[in-house]
DNA sequence: CGCGACGTTGATTTGCCTCAACGATTGTGG
DNA sequence: CCACAATCGTTGAGGCAAATCAACGTCGCG
């Protein structure tokens, strides 16, 4: 066991600045999470079991990514404190599993999806709440598809860069890349233009 | 006031496919729900006002699409018979407007996103059966984005083909090769290369 | 009928990838 | 504490997939 409490508390505070939590509720919400400490490089890893899970990062920086066809990992996101993430593989048909590693040293708390399901029972507040979330991912989502579609490499740094300049601090650049669906060296080139260009 | 009834049945019909619901609570889905009717070729906007609207495609053929900052249509996704859709715009910060046209005559149903809150409120086990969709939707997304950053045009033209053989008879090829990213040209030369080499 | 939308084909250009080699930094074990 | 390996970013050369530009045939529709 390690010191949830601390973990918990950042949690709760997350819910309470968008709706106010009881000490009850709060209480069914700690029955339903497990807190967990990463150390930096390790895994998260729902291997066989299918399991999905929902992850609060309390702390620390984590990344999800798949393996294609090729063997070549694609980052799908970076989750720094007070983000959610989950490993969401699985549309259908093709498995398409989904790898979640600590970039840093991490504390997070794990739910099973329908662990979340049972609270929203619970709560019913956090169901909309819950909805809410799911929608803003869903149009960031569909901006990041029509960015990868029409963009140059380029123009999505730049994007990258405004919209999460606290990430770029922490993450290996090779890994902004892999994010970005450009290579290594063509990002480092970027860089390097837009730096000479000021 | 169009025939609603065999619309509405439509959707009940979909709803039952997943779940039971009962005569009183579908006509409290009736009150939330308006008909519509979309000619070919026609717009549904809702330019000025902010509010969000899903919609149910109860027969024809949608598509859902923003125009980028060149001018330049981007296809979001297309909405046949008995799938929802959504203007889905705005994440935050940029408004990044989105249109919905029919490609053919079209039966729909219209509803403000907080009415489907109200109706969760009142049959609170559709609140599951929105947020799976939810989900499978961000899955479906999340291999979008993977697939158009790491897989060529065609490799792409073929996962559509698998996933949405039925879209392709009714949507003319040049918005096909929008929603995959490709110019209608390079979709064309796909294609004769792949009959030739059957 | 004639116009406009759509698809096809060709020629050229270009953005980005791949391959390869090389410093710099980190960290690991002797 | 230093040596060596591994990881990471940078730079160069060459190649390819797909975009762009442009012209043309066909079909459906007002």
């Amino acid at each position: 066991m390690i010191d949830a409490a601390s973990i918990f508390q950042k949690l709760r505070a997350f819910f309470e600045r968008s709706m106010p939590i009881t000490d009850e509720q709060f209480e069914l919400v700690k029955t339903l999470f497990s807190a967990r400490k990463v150390k930096k490089g390790h895994l998260l890893l729902h291997e066989g079991d299918m399991t999905k899970v929902d992850i609060f990062v309390a702390s620390g920086c984590l990344r999800t990514y798949t393996i294609d066809n090729n063997g070549k990992e694609h980052i799908i996101q970076f989750s720094i404190e007070n983000w959610w993430t989950g490993d969401l593989s699985v549309s259908g048909n093709a498995p398409a599993q989904c790898f979640i590693e600590a970039l840093e040293d991490s504390e997070i708390l794990v739910a099973e999806s329908n662990s979340i399901e049972k609270l929203i029972k619970f709560v019913p507040e956090m169901g909309s709440f819950y909805r809410a979330a799911l929608q803003r991912s869903a149009a960031a989502k569909n901006e990041r598809i029509v960015s990868s579609l029409s963009k140059t490499a380029e123009e999505r740094y730049d994007d990258f860069l405004k919209k999460y300049p606290s990430v770029i601090q922490r993450v290996p650049q090779h890994m902004i890349a892999s994010y970005l669906g450009i290579s290594p060296e063509t990002l480092s080139r970027i860089r390097k233009q837009r730096s000479r260009r000021r």
